[in-house]
RNA sequence: GCCCCUGUGGCGGAAUUGGUAGACGCGACCGACUCAAAAUCGGUUUCCGCAAGGAGUGCCGGUUCGAGUCCGGCCAGGGGCACCA
């Protein structure tokens, strides 16, 4: 009999609206049962979601359905990251407000999802740009001004010249404005930090604990908190080279012990020293000047052509008052890590080398290897960075670089310079503190008002929120805030008179440092019910991109902890468990004219190295380009929709899943989703086509003839899917499931004869039905329907498999003759090492091998290989 | 420039974490069914070789009875670098 095509589009909004009148998925917080919060990192509302969005939150629905079956209370929440830069550019180029901009994007994206068979709390849904949320983490702020843990300080941010505006990175291309074409300009201003810094050690400290994050996250987050030991060591600095008022230099150095290798000092282009510097040398202005034009990006400064300027002034050597050294300003040392200022040994360390050979300075060696001879020891290209001997270093001769470190330490100590110690040992760290204020309008207002009087002051909490004012105007660049009429003025919280209010706005980083803890009580008048937040958090399972790695993770451990310090929750680390998926990518498409093409407008035919495409509009030829992550600008999207449209949510879903290992990117292709449609039909056709036969049959394992293979099949796969799935191997665990099918293909076909078929298929098919339901939830539930199943696949426990169908009696052992593969053995699970090494050496091509000799070896690794050394 | 990761058939990848390299899928080819096509089902598919056999996990070297997995050195691609989110 012919069972009917599976129709997914029939199917699946029935099955997703059976879910939401059963109200399975709406976490309720007096659940008693135990708890498990899986969270996806939640998008920004960019217009449409495409193909590479549903992978993540597939990811996580297929835990969250797991972990429900497993009999957690689950929590899976969604919501938007909603306040940023592209909803201002908007506003500017099409002329929307950003709210509308926004708001529209939301409602867009939360159809696109629905479609998707997210097993979802909608319930507890909001947008970080909602008042009710902004609201709240103002007061965080406020509470954590009040903790201490907000500082104002100024620092430098990109300007654009012609604009009058302050440019992101991302704003400046080439060191030029993105549009106005201007080269940009460094500016200081006074802004708002998180001191994110008094908690450098915790947050370097507890990676330890971390042990359900990547290994990669964790070596990242240590790297970029960048503890380091040395020593400060002040120079002084020569009479007469150096500004009136100026005695001494400070320079941090991890390598105190290459002291005698120092051949100048390089500080940062806006060192204290350097300006005063300039006052009085136009070309060290102009050359400062140049150095300010490369904007603030990190990687733009240190990636640049190494340049310094010599200052004229000249240091005295600690160890040396007849030794003196020259100060130049380069444009690689940063005033932000250490002192802003280091001295330069050529010898061990690469860039201070090309420093050195590009303007003319000594190079002496002070580090050599052990095997080295110290009279013949030079380094000239390639600077010496390893361990070895000191040499060239006077009273550090032969010490290893580690004694020398605290000889020089210890000795420094001892030495004074204007009152204090020459030298002294410091920790230091590479994190800075966070800077948050951003001079834009689509963000939280930071709820601070200054006053002439009172100076600066924090809006008293019945007052919050501090709302963003709708009647801006965008027609000028620059923050609306700071052109509104009246929105500005406001009245002094402490001394009541005229005051102003702060116009910057919170860097979106905030909002989404607190989000998941928001999530356990979104309705609560306070930013936590306490209660509600240590009883859900820390996330269990947190999925996203590891672009995230550094950034967002860490501004969320320290916002849970600075939370914990206000009150406002009990623990120190959010996410309990991290997983970093990769992306979708699909390869690109150019029309003759340079138009990018989407996916949807191009045929591709052929295969074998002679694959081409054409326009389907103008069947004009088309370019192929590369695989690239999907994004707007190059169109190679793909949209749920084409694909639930023709396949399906649960075909989409399945395919994302397949193949690619779910921390690696996936490409897009069109076979591959037809591919993974074919399988949704072959296990509709597969239950569909047995379920007649087994109408009334009460599903039974069995142990013994031929139907114990179904039965061992299935027991398997669902012990092994299982453990995929809590090891987020999705992609194993659907290959488990094709080959579960693959099994069952032909004892389905052979109903009748053996009495003990029909029970065993019954059962080895209603856990294949539960194993496919985190991944195909439709699906699961229509084939579950046709199964006679009258209650919701989604609703139902999680089988349980017999240990004793799992295992087999007899094993394979492949065996090794000088560790190459020869042949196998079979023979019983049970048998020991003796036995089994005796019965390697009577198998035929043994026997050969060894040509009669006795073997020199036998490495017998019990259930594993047998290796024969000859 | 600095930090981190990845590299296995035509393609995506698997390999119980030092123990049979290529599970599973895609594609391709062959066959069955069909008037025909689609769908479906069966088979083949790392490379060289008729075969026996040999080679093989980006490249070079090392440790080991045994290396895709560990170590050293390279090459290529990707992520992050504090105002993209």
């Amino acid at each position: 009999m012919a069972t009917e095509r599976y129709n997914p589009r029939n199917c699946e909004p029935r099955w997703q609206t059976a879910w939401d009148e059963a109200g399975l998925f709406a976490a309720r917080n007096d659940d008693p049962r135990p708890k498990y919060y899986v969270l996806e990192m939640f998008p920004y509302p960019s217009g449409r979601i495409h193909i590479g969005h549903t992978r993540n939150y597939t990811m996580g629905d297929v835990v969250a359905r797991y972990r429900r079956a497993r009999g957690y209370n689950v929590l899976h929440p969604m919501g938007w990251d909603a306040f940023g830069m592209p909803a201002e550019n908007a506003a500017i180029q099409n002329n929307i407000h950003p709210k509308a901009w926004t708001y529209d994007n939301i409602a867009t994206m939360r159809t696109q999802l629905k479609m998707m068979g997210l097993s979802l709390d909608w319930s507890r849904e909001f947008a970080t740009c909602d008042v009710d949320y902004y609201h709240r983490q103002q007061v965080l702020f406020v509470d954590f001004f009040e903790k201490g843990l907000v500082a104002r300080k100024t620092s430098k941010v990109n300007w654009d010249p012609v604009d009058h505006t302050v440019l992101a990175n991302e704003q400046v291309i080439d060191g030029r404005g993105w549009r106005s074409g201007a080269p940009v300009e460094t500016r200081e201003l006074a802004q708002w930090f998180f001191r994110i810094t008094d908690y450098a050690d915790d947050l370097l400290q507890s990676i330890e604990g971390l042990d359900e994050w990547p290994e990669k996250v964790r070596l990242m987050q240590r790297n970029w908190i960048g503890r380091s030991e040395g020593l400060l060591i002040r120079w002084p600095l020569v009479d007469g080279t150096a500004p009136a008022g100026e005695s001494e230099l400070e320079v941090y150095t991890t390598r105190p012990d290459t002291i005698f290798g120092a051949s100048f000092m390089a500080i940062a282009s806006d060192h204290p020293l350097a300006r005063k510097a300039a006052e009085g040398n136009a070309e060290l202005a102009a050359f400062i000047e140049e150095c300010r034009r490369m904007g603030t990006s990190v990687a733009a400064l240190e990636s640049a052509e190494k340049k310094g300027f010599d200052t004229g002034i000249r240091v005295r050597h600690p160890f040396d008052a007849d030794w003196t050294l020259p100060v130049y300003v380069a444009n690689f040392v940063l005033m932000d890590y250490g002192t802003g200022a280091i001295f330069g040994c050529p010898s061990g360390d690469q860039r201070d080398l090309d420093f050195a050979n590009r303007y003319g300075l000594p190079v002496v060696p002070v580090v050599m290897p052990h095997d080295a001879d110290a009279a013949s020891f030079q380094i000239t290209e390639e600077a010496y960075v390893d361990d070895g001997v000191m040499i060239n270093s006077r009273f550090l001769d032969g010490m290893r670089p580690a004694e020398a470190f605290e000889a020089v330490a210890d000795r420094l100590a001892g030495e004074t310079l204007n009152g204090r110690p020459m030298g002294e040992r410091r920790v230091n760290f590479r994190l800075r503190d966070w800077g948050i204020s951003r001079q834009r309008y689509w963000g939280c207002p930071i709820p601070m008002v200054h006053c002439q009087a009172c100076g600066v002051v924090p809006v008293p909490k019945a007052d919050l929120p501090v709302t963003l004012p709708e009647d801006v105007d965008f027609s000028q660049p620059g923050n609306p805030l700071d052109r509104h009429p009246t929105w500005r003025d406001v009245a002094c919280p402490t001394c009541g008179g005229a005051a102003r209010r702060e116009t910057d706005t919170m860097d979106t980083f905030v909002d989404s440092s607190w989000y998941f803890a928001r999530f356990t009580a979104p309705q609560e008048n306070d930013p936590t019910d306490r209660a509600a937040a240590n009883a859900w958090l820390p996330v269990d399972q947190y999925i996203g991109g590891i672009e995230h790695a550094i950034l967002h993770l860490l501004y969320s451990r320290f916002f849970t902890r600075a939370m914990r310090d206000t009150g406002h929750l009990d623990l120190a680390e959010p996410f309990k468990g991290l997983f970093t998926q990769g992306m979708v990518v699909h390869e690109t498409y150019r029309a003759g004219d340079g138009r990018w093409l989407a996916p949807s407008e191009v045929r591709v035919s052929g295969g074998e190295g002679g694959r081409s495409a054409v326009e389907i509009e103008t069947g004009q030829p088309v370019t192929i380009g590369g695989l690239e992550k999907m994004s707007k600008s190059r169109k190679n999207t793909v949209s749920p929709e084409e694909i639930t449209d023709s396949y399906g949510a649960d075909t989409a879903r399945w395919f994302m899943l397949s193949d690619s290992p779910p921390e690696r990117d996936v490409e897009w292709t069109d076979d591959g989703a037809a591919g993974a449609h074919r399988f949704v039909q072959r296990v509709w056709r597969l239950v569909g086509e047995a379920a007649p036969g087994l109408a009334g049959v009460a599903p039974a394992a069995a142990h013994d003839g031929a139907a114990a293979a179904v039965s061992k099949a299935a027991h398997k796969a669902l012990k092994a899917v299982g453990e995929d799935i809590e090891r987020l191997a999705f992609n194993r665990a659907i290959a488990r499931i094709h080959e579960l099918v693959n099994a069952l293909q032909g004892p389905a076909g052979a109903l009748g004869g053996d009495a003990a078929l029909a029970p065993a298929l019954r059962q080895a098919l209603e856990m294949l039905v539960h194993m496919i339901a985190p991944f195909m939830p439709h699906l699961a539930e229509e084939c579950w329907a046709a199964l006679g199943g009258t209650d919701l696949v989604a609703a139902r426990p999680w089988p349980e498999h017999d240990p004793a169908l799992v295992v087999d009696d007899e094993i394979v052992l492949p065996v090794q003759i000088n560790g190459k593969k020869r042949g196998e053995l079979t023979i019983s699970r049970a048998a020991d090492q003796v036995t089994v090494e005796r019965a390697v050496l009577e198998l035929d091509f043994v026997r050969r091998a060894l040509d009669g000799a006795a073997p020199r070896k036998v490495i017998v690794v019990p259930q594993r290989i047998v290796n024969v050394v000859a």
